[in-house]
RNA sequence: GCUGCUGUGGCUCAGCGGUAGAGCACGUCCUUGGUAAGGACGGGGUCAUGGGUUCGACUCCCAUCAGCAGCUCCA
């Protein structure tokens, strides 16, 4: 495995090891509380709690927390750390409580909500808090922290209620950790995908003209070009077939579907032309491959009719959500619909799940969550067709060994699904595959085949997309590699440098016997062969190919991988035999 | 969408109430150099947009647009 490829898993694991970390980082959450309420009393008081790295706390204040009341809101912290407060619990029944949180109305909702008539208060010093705990023994124990940021978040994460500000910090026991930590964020600044992409030329945004809209560089389509070439012929090896749809359409199609009344904010508004039609800009796949389904009669005999394609589909996402090739308005889903008998639905998402499983490991991710989404409140369809669905998708999870948790009543309003989450550099979760079973749209379109006995009877639908969309998926990818591409995907795999002019011909002539399989350069820029690699090295470009008067003489190229130095030098029929092996086995 | 911060040459950023600067990149020339930056010279910005305050605004204020962090929502 690469070297970069997993640093922030470690990290992240190194912690989640120490699990002592949490209450430590609790306690801090509450230092925090004191210090604000020491320096702000008029601020009243959210939640506070640990979180998977550090901690928060959220406030209620008119005026915003500056970066200078942060200083002030960590020197004070600092001398409550050093009264070394105890942090004694108390149980206190409920009336008595009320009586202590009558002027924290945010405290006061979270007490009506506890149904004990003993709460748990924790004290240090003047400051009490209704929390659960536990907690340090006292405030001294507390030793290295640092207030990292301040944002807004909504109290009960609802958007109706009021904005609070959360302040986020982090603690270790030892200075060496938080050092670490710190030195860990500023990496994790680096693998950015936006600062990456920007540093590689693989892709750009042009938010003036359009924001959440994807510009893919030469670079950046050639990955996209060698992921494309290995998802057709994936899928065409795995029994799919591959469309090919439009990308606009009557609005009454969007009308049969229930889009327009079902996912009408993330909809673009409709063209109108001089005949006043409305044609949509498609948000979705789904109905293009049904009225494909629906072109002829079919039979049980056609079932399961997979089909793929490369679907590019716009959202208007709101604007705050934005967030460089991971949530864009524009992108292009790797989507498939597979129709099928009730009887071939578990085999076929057994099928799908393979597939996802195989992906996933082709691209090197070996870190991911998967979760079971379940019926919502909300749902059509009858409650046997909701079980069995469920049941099919847990059965092709615990066939392929895969471990997953419950997401109860996540599913969509038309059938549950299983998502698949991977992690971005800074542990942020990002939905790429996902499978849904569908009851919804095919009763909709009215979507029949012809059983054995002679009747119409309704399809399965299963929606299912795998990389999710080519850009999140190039992002996520950008940020688990930090930018080295992989051999079989770097945009330029080799760059053959010649040591000065009059071997540029020699350097032509490796990237000819090259260029039929690997994408080749040539560096004939006058510079110095040390600024050839340097720039090489820094491009993150696989492998250099470096030849002067002895490799010319010889017929040789000295060989030289990204970040591993020279490795001596080799006949280039050689070299091709190892590269073709790389290839192939996707190093 | 909400809260806060930000918006200066292609990129990263400095700067200031009196009409702009660095590094990298780019161009020309010199140099032909063996495993992470050779040298010299040069071109390039109506300081996001629109209002306002002021004798004067890139600098202060307001609005809009966009970016960033987070919240909410999603592939």
């Amino acid at each position: 495995m690469h070297k970069d490829e997993s640093g922030w898993r470690l990290a992240s694991k190194k912690m989640a090891d120490q699990s002592d970390l949490k209450i430590y980082w609790h306690t801090s959450a509450h230092i925090l509380a004191q210090a604000v309420k020491r320096l702000f009393p008029e601020v009243k008081l959210g939640i506070g709690p640990a979180i998977e790295k550090g901690f928060y706390y959220d406030f209620f204040r008119q005026e915003p927390f500056t970066p200078e009341d942060l200083t002030r809101i960590e020197a004070e912290m600092r001398r409550i750390t050093e009264e070394n407060l105890p942090v004694i619990r108390q149980e206190i029944p409920k009336e008595e409580a009320k009586e202590i949180l009558k002027d924290e109305p945010f405290k006061q909702e979270i007490l009506e909500e506890i149904p004990e008539d003993l709460v748990i208060f924790y004290q240090q010093g003047e400051f009490r808090d209704l929390c659960q705990g536990p907690h340090l023994a006292n405030t001294g124990q507390v030793r290295h922290f640092k207030l990292l940021s301040v944002a807004a978040s909504y109290w009960k994460g609802d958007e109706k209620r009021e904005s609070l500000q959360r302040i986020y910090g982090i603690s270790f026991p030892e200075k060496k950790s938080l050092d670490e930590y710190l030195v860990f964020l500023e990496e994790a600044r680096e693998r950015d995908h936006r600062t990456l992409g920007q540093k590689l030329n693989l892709f750009s945004l042009h938010p003036e003209y359009g924001s959440g809209l994807v510009f893919w560089h030469p670079k950046g389509a050639a990955v996209r070009k060698v992921i494309e070439d290995f998802w057709r012929t994936v899928h065409l090896e795995n029994g799919y077939q591959l469309l090919y749809t439009p990308h606009i359409a009557d609005l009454t199609l969007w009308d049969c579907s229930g889009h327009t009344s079902f996912y009408r904010e993330n909809m673009f508004p409709p063209m109108e032309l001089d005949s006043g039609q409305k044609l949509q800009l498609k948000p979705m796949n789904c109905p293009f491959h049904i009225l494909v389904y629906k072109n002829s009669r079919r039979s049980y005999r056609e079932l399961p009719l997979r089909w793929a394609e490369l679907g590019t589909v716009y959202r208007l996402e709101k604007q705050g959500v934005l967030h460089g090739l991971l949530r864009v308005r524009g992108f292009t889903q790797d989507d498939a619909h597979i129709f099928c008998t009730p009887e071939q639905l578990e085999e076929e998402i057994v099928g799908v799940i393979k597939l996802v499983c195989y992906f996933l490991s082709s691209f090197g991710f070996k870190d991911y969550r998967i979760f079971l989404s379940t019926r919502p409140e909300i749902y059509v369809g009858t409650r046997e067709n909701w079980e069995r669905a469920t049941k099919a998708l847990e059965e092709a999870l615990k066939k392929q060994g895969l471990a997953y948790e419950i997401d109860p009543g996540a599913g969509v309003f038309y059938g549950p699904k299983i998502d698949i989450k991977i992690r971005d550099c800074l542990g942020r979760e990002w939905q790429c595959s996902t499978v849904q079973v569908d009851f919804n749209i095919p009763e909709r379109f009215n979507l029949t085949y012809v059983n054995q006995a002679g009747k119409e009877q309704a399809p399965i639908m299963i929606h299912r997309a795998i990389l999710g969309s080519l850009e999140r998926f190039f992002g996520v990818l950008i940020e688990h590699y930090k930018g080295n591409m992989p051999f079989w995907l770097a945009p330029v795999q080799c760059r053959v440098l010649p040591i000065a002019d009059r071997h540029l011909p020699y350097a032509r002539a490796i990237q000819e016997a090259l260029k039929k399989e690997f994408r080749v350069e040539v560096d004939d820029r006058n510079e110095k062969i040390n600024r050839k690699i340097r720039d090489a090295e820094e491009e993150k470009i696989p492998l250099m190919l470096i030849v002067g008067d002895r490799e010319q003489k010889q017929k040789l190229v000295s060989v030289r991988w990204h970040g591993e130095g020279r490795q001596g030098s080799l006949p280039v029929d050689q070299l091709r035999e190892l590269l073709e092996k790389k290839l192939a086995c996707h190093e």
